[in-house]
DNA sequence: TAGTGACATATTAGATACAATATGTCACTA
DNA sequence: TAGTGACATATTGTATCTAATATGTCACTA
């Protein structure tokens, strides 16, 4: 029911300018400490001139976790219609994904903040990037098992269940894991013993 | 360094009164808000006798997690020491240890500030805990390899390795998982597909 | 001598006030 | 007319005070 008003091209180029200052400046000093003077500071434009795109700093917030999760998700169905074998093509979606949106927000300093604000600010967004990322990769199963390159027959899940599990097994390591890399490894793990009960 | 005070088991039994009704107040009302009044009134006894058993409520608190984990790695390694299948009595241990250790916790009304709390209180005897759990586990499935119940020699992982990834993994789904009876459901569907690959 | 009532000390919660900073919105101009 | 400087309003941080509650430790007793 709400007015969408279209966007022009312009508009969302100038929106990206700011959208990669402010992961910059929020990554720097988590959310509550940076304030629209820095993130328009960053973005090279005046806070008035920030108002004019962003209704406030929640809005403002809110879109960049939007266009982050596009992006995430874009790059990680571009890889998924890769040539790889099914294996190597899910765990790099896996990977690319955990990327462009986990990976620069938690390894910054505020990343638990940041986490949190995301969680009270965006749940919206999260959930339903989550339910596109999993349909994403539901559905590349699903081909995968058409074509006899996995077998679904014997498991007790569907894909869409199956890649939820996964899912939440995979938000498990975030914990634990020390570094980035140790993560993306145990990533990987996860992810190959969960694809092998599908090969059987 | 410090003295080893033994305790008689009469101090013994008088602590596990204590120790019960302890993990029911703190289950009702948190940590913060329940006082070492309200937890000597469900003992049954007045607060200096509390004060002669526990310093403080940090040191009862502390006590208390270490009762309970101690109790929970018991049942399971009791649990492991059965004549099932090594698949069987891995993932039952696995279930009892939550159920004992984390549901009476998790599933009451302030969890949260009670899982906060354990983390800044007890953390070593958590990782203590954690430690001797892959211990028992991963023993047992070393066991199990011996037995050529399983297979450990296609794997990737040494045992001890593949019971801190699964553990890590089951920690993801206490998030999202709703109920104690989905946990359930789901800790046994991943502990699955983690056996499957040893299997092969 | 294990256990208690009662007391002195410490902690916490809620008000109030003030200073500093950030926000959101003008009227104006380049 | 997109963008700005400047201003009024709102929010936040810090300090202080008081009342209420909780803590830890007595001297005493059953």
């Amino acid at each position: 029911m709400s007015k969408t008003k279209p966007e022009s091209a312009q508009q969302k180029a100038k929106k990206n300018v700011v959208f990669d200052a402010a992961l910059d400046v929020f990554a720097q000093y988590g959310f509550r400490r940076t304030t629209m003077n820095d993130v328009a500071q960053a973005a090279g434009i005046s806070r008035p001139a920030l108002y004019l795109m962003f209704n406030n700093k929640e809005h403002l917030f809110h879109e960049l976790a939007a266009h982050r999760l596009e992006l995430a998700i874009a790059e990680a169905t571009s890889v998924l219609a890769g040539n790889h074998n099914i294996e190597d093509r899910f765990i790099d979606a896996l990977l690319v994904h955990q990327k462009v949106y986990y990976e620069p927000v938690a390894n910054s300093p505020h990343g638990a903040e940041l986490i949190d604000t995301n969680l009270s600010l965006a749940t919206d967004v999260m959930t339903k990037g989550y339910t596109k990322l999993i349909e994403v990769l539901a559905n590349s199963l699903d081909e995968a098992g058409k074509n006899g390159e996995i077998n679904f027959s014997n498991a007790s899940l569907k894909p869409k269940a199956f890649v939820e599990l996964l899912l939440s097994s995979l938000n498990g390591l975030k914990k634990k894991a020390g570094s980035t890399a140790e993560l993306r490894k145990q990533t990987k793990q996860v992810a190959k013993i969960f694809l092998g009960s599908l090969i059987v």
